[in-house]
DNA sequence: CTTGACTCCGTACCTATATACGGAGTTTAT
DNA sequence: ATAAACTCCGTATATAGGTACGGAGTCAAG
């Protein structure tokens, strides 16, 4: 069953400029538009939406999401790459993250030393 | 000792329009502008720039440096919200990603069980 | 047949954090 | 004294991932 475009976003539940955003982002392609010029799309293209959005919640960026489409006959171990890639960003971003986590928390129990309500230890550690 | 604007933007390894950016911003104070019409930047600006670069170190955005500046005088209690306020934040983002790199992990896994190099389970995953 | 919902398109706008540009005026070095 | 380097200002551009708008045409229900 074809569908129009709002009835597509609806489904997804994004909104109709987003599949437009995504088309012209080339990661659907813009289905025939029969003598009325209204997009009718396929079930092939929600399919592809599907496919964007769980790739979105594994962290993928759209240009990445985009990369992956292109893949998808490609030899395994060039997705796996990819795949690899992306999981070594997220680990970095954790180390970060973890050390953030760190200083933040010296910082508050410089805080909890402290007797004196009118002065903060976290302004004195940031200032030279 | 008063500088020039980019003697200043040198000192920290940014750029003169970054400077103009951060006084756009309310982060740094307009110095007097003195007969030339030209910026000179007490030693305090440089203070307040290093404050800036660490904070943003520690994961803070310009808003919320800005927030921590005027609160250079406040309680100690408040400036300690602000932090754990972050510090939540941090931990909450970490938690994402430690659930991106179980996934990313289980498919990588699937990869590596699979044989057939023309064909890629990851992509299989993906799809509906 | 009219009204309201839907669709089209191009374009502007949004956040965050800058970076880049252009033209005019100024300071510094030689 | 002249040229290179610096400064001023306002504005535009960039990324990422959309969101919003306006005017015109079209479709579906009653």
């Amino acid at each position: 069953m074809s569908q129009t475009i709002s009835k597509l976003a609806k489904k997804f539940n994004i909104s109709v400029e987003t599949v437009r955003f995504y088309e012209r982002k080339g990661l659907i392609t813009q289905p025939e538009k029969p003598m009325d010029g209204y997009r009718h799309y396929p079930e092939e293209t929600a399919h592809r939406i599907r496919f964007i959005q769980r790739s979105k919640e594994l962290g993928f960026t759209l240009d990445e999401i985009a990369h992956l489409l292109s893949l998808a006959d490609s030899p395994c171990s060039q997705v796996q790459a990819l795949a690899e890639d992306k999981l070594a960003m997220v680990q970095s971003k954790m180390k970060g993250l973890k050390r953030l986590e760190k200083a933040l928390e010296a910082l508050l129990s410089q805080c909890n030393e402290n007797d004196d309500d009118t002065h903060c230890p976290i302004i004195d550690s940031l200032q030279p």
